[in-house]
DNA sequence: TTGTAGGCGTTATCAA
DNA sequence: TTGATAACGCCTACAA
C-alpha cells in the first residue's frame, strides 16, 4: 500500500491536520515543522490520494471530452484546443469514445454524474443523443455541448451554422461558374448537418440561377466518391462545379476525375468540408468550407470551467460561422 | 447537492448499512425493506458517489489508455479492442492524449498513481518515455505496455517485431522482382521501429541478392512521399520495387508515380505499413505489412485486468509477428 | 434481519 | 503554531 498522510503524521510526530497544512502550503505551520514534513513526504514519495481529496473537496480537476468518432480527422485539433484551455486552468482532460452509441455515452455520463469527473464537453455528430442527457442533467450543471442540437434540453451549446456552409459553398462555386447550376454530393441525408447544408446550398443556387443542380446522396467514403463521378458525367458535361460535403468522398471523386483524364479545377471545380488533414492529402489541395472547431472548443471549455467555478446556470447558444479556405480545386 | 445514502437511510427510517446492503444486493435484508429502499432510491434518482465508493473499495473500475498520437489512424482499432475487453470485465476506459510529451504523460500517470484509475495501458511511439515511468512504478503494478521498449523497467510488454516487418517486406518484394534490389523509403530513422525495419530489410536483400538498394529517409508525409519519387527516378529505372514505411508517404509516392504516367504495380511495386484506413484510400489498395494491433491490445488489456484482479506481479514480454496483406500495389 | 461503529484518505473547523 | 474532531459518502465487520 502507498503511504498516507496519516503515516506521515505518525512519522513526524505531529497531527494529520498539521501535515495537511504543510503539504498544501497553508498558513499556520512553523518553517521548521513544515520543512521536516516536506522532507519526509519527499523521502517516502508521498502522493495524496485523489479519491480522498476529491471526496473532501468535492472536486477532481478532471474533465471529460466525449467524442462520437475517433476516426474523424478534424477532432485532433478540437482536442488540442480543449486540453490547452483546460490545462491552463489546472484541469486534466480525459477522452471518452462514445462511438456513436448512446449506451456508451450514458456510461461516461454516469461517471460524470457520480463525481468521477467535474464536468464534460460533449461533441455531437450522432443523432438522437438527447435522451440520455436528460438523466444526467438532473442535479448538476456541468456539461457543455459542441455541435449537438437538442430540442428542449437547455445546456450551453456551441454550434456551427451548417446552413451557412451550404450558402458559402454555393456562392463560392457560383462566382466562378455561373452558367450551369453546381451539383451537390451529400453523405447521410438524415443527418442534421447535411440537411442544413443542402437547404443552404439549394436555396442559394435557386436565388442566383433560378434552379439548382443534380443532387447525389449517400456518398460518404472514398469508393462512393469515386463511383459517383460516373453517375455525374452520365448526364452532365464539364465544366462542372461540385460541392461534396464528405471529405473522403471528395478524395475519391477527385481521384476519379483525374483518372478520367479531366483537369481540376479546369474541368471540374470541387469544394469540400474543412479538415486540414484531408485538404492536404488531396492534390491539388482541396478548397473547403472550414469549420472553426478549435475556436469553438476553446470557448466551450472556457464556458464549462466558468460554470464549474461560479456554479453559474446558463444555456447560452453560440453559433459559429464557417468560412471558405481556398485551395487549388476551385 | 445530490442525494446520498445517508439521506436514503433517514427517509427509509433504517440504518445506512441496511441501505447499502439493499442497493448492493447483499444478503440479510428483508424483501420488504429492500423494496422500500430501492423504490426510494429510484424515486430520488440516487447515484452512488464513485469517489466514496472508490475510496472504500480501493477500486474505481476505470482504466486509462495512454496514446502518443491521436492522428495515427491505426489506433481506433486498438482502442476498440481495449474497450471491448475492458467493458466485458466491467471496466470503463478513458483515453489520455500524451501527444508525445513526457510531461503530459506524467500528468496522467499521476492520476493513475493517485487512484483516479485502477490501471493503465501505455502505448509507445514516442522515444524516451521510460524515465517518467520509473516514478509511477514505485508502489503499484498496474501498467502494461504496447510497443514501448524500456531498457530496465520491468513491465508486461506487448511488442511488434519490427525487424520482421522489414524482412517480410523484402521477401515479398523479392518474390516478384528479383533482378534489381528493392528500394527503401524510411520516415524518421532515429525511431526504434524504423531502425529495426531497416535492419531487417537490408539484411534480407543482401542475403538474396548480395546487395541492397538505395535508401531514402526522412520521408514521413504525403508531400515528402510525392517528392521522393523524383529522387528515385533520377537514378533508377522502372520496374522498381519500393518499401515505404510511412503511410502518408506511400500515399504521396503512389500519387507521384501515377501522375508521372507510370503504372502500379507494373512499373513500380509498393509495399507499406498496415493500416486499413490508408490502404483503402490508396488506389490500387496498398499492399501492407500488417501489425496485429487489435490482438495486441486485447491481450494487453487482459493482462492488465488479470494483474488488477490477482495482484500478480509480472513482466512478461510478448512479441507479435507482422504479416503481409496483399493489395493491388505488388 | 437490522443497527452500531469504524475505516477508506483527505480537508476544514474549532479549540487549545 | 498545533491538535482533536468532524465531515466527505460509502462499505463492512461485528453486535444486537
Amino acid at each position: 500500500m502507498a503511504i498516507t498522510l496519516k503515516d506521515l503524521a505518525r512519522m513526524a510526530g505531529v497531527a494529520e491536520s498539521t501535515v495537511s497544512r504543510a503539504l498544501n502550503d497553508k498558513p499556520g505551520v512553523s518553517e521548521e515543522t513544515k520543512e521536516k514534513i516536506l522532507k519526509l513526504a519527499d523521502k517516502h514519495n508521498y502522493q495524496p490520494n485523489r479519491l480522498a481529496q476529491g471526496l473532501a473537496k468535492n472536486k477532481t480537476s478532471v474533465i471529460a471530452l466525449l467524442l462520437p468518432d475517433l476516426k474523424d480527422l478534424s477532432y485532433p485539433g478540437l482536442i488540442a484546443s480543449v486540453e490547452k484551455a483546460a490545462n491552463k486552468a489546472g484541469y486534466q482532460v480525459v477522452l471518452c469514445n462514445t462511438a456513436g452509441s448512446s449506451q456508451k455515452a450514458a456510461g461516461y455520463l454516469d461517471l460524470l454524474q457520480r463525481n468521477q469527473f467535474d464536468g464534460a464537453i460533449i461533441v455531437g455528430g450522432t443523432p438522437a443523443e438527447g435522451k440520455f442527457l436528460r438523466l444526467a442533467l438532473e442535479n448538476k450543471n456541468n456539461m457543455v455541448l459542441i455541435n449537438m442540437l437538442l430540442e428542449e434540453l437547455l445546456l450551453p451549446s456551441h454550434l456551427i451554422d451548417y446552413q451557412a456552409e451550404g450558402i458559402l459553398a454555393a456562392e463560392h462555386l457560383l462566382e466562378e461558374n455561373n452558367v450551369k447550376p453546381p451539383l451537390l454530393v451529400l453523405g447521410n441525408e438524415q443527418e442534421y448537418a447535411e440537411m442544413e447544408r443542402k437547404e443552404g446550398f439549394i436555396t442559394t443556387c435557386q436565388q442566383h440561377l433560378g434552379s439548382s443542380g443534380e443532387i447525389f446522396s449517400g456518398v460518404t467514403d472514398r469508393a462512393e466518391g469515386y463511383q459517383v463521378f460516373f453517375n455525374i458525367v452520365e448526364k452532365n458535361q464539364p465544366p462542372l462545379a461540385i460541392y461534396v460535403t464528405e471529405n473522403f468522398a471528395a478524395l475519391g471523386l477527385i481521384e476519379a476525375i483525374k483518372t478520367g483524364g479531366y483537369l481540376v479545377p479546369e474541368d471540374f471545380q470541387v469544394i469540400g468540408t474543412g479538415s486540414d488533414f484531408i485538404a492536404d492529402i488531396i492534390s491539388p489541395k482541396l478548397t473547403v468550407v472550414d469549420e472553426p472547431l478549435a475556436k469553438m472548443a476553446e470557448e466551450a471549455t472556457e464556458k464549462l470551467l466558468k460554470m464549474l467555478a461560479e456554479e453559474e446556470i446558463d444555456s447560452e447558444i453560440k453559433v459559429y460561422d464557417p468560412e471558405i479556405i481556398a485551395g487549388g480545386t476551385t
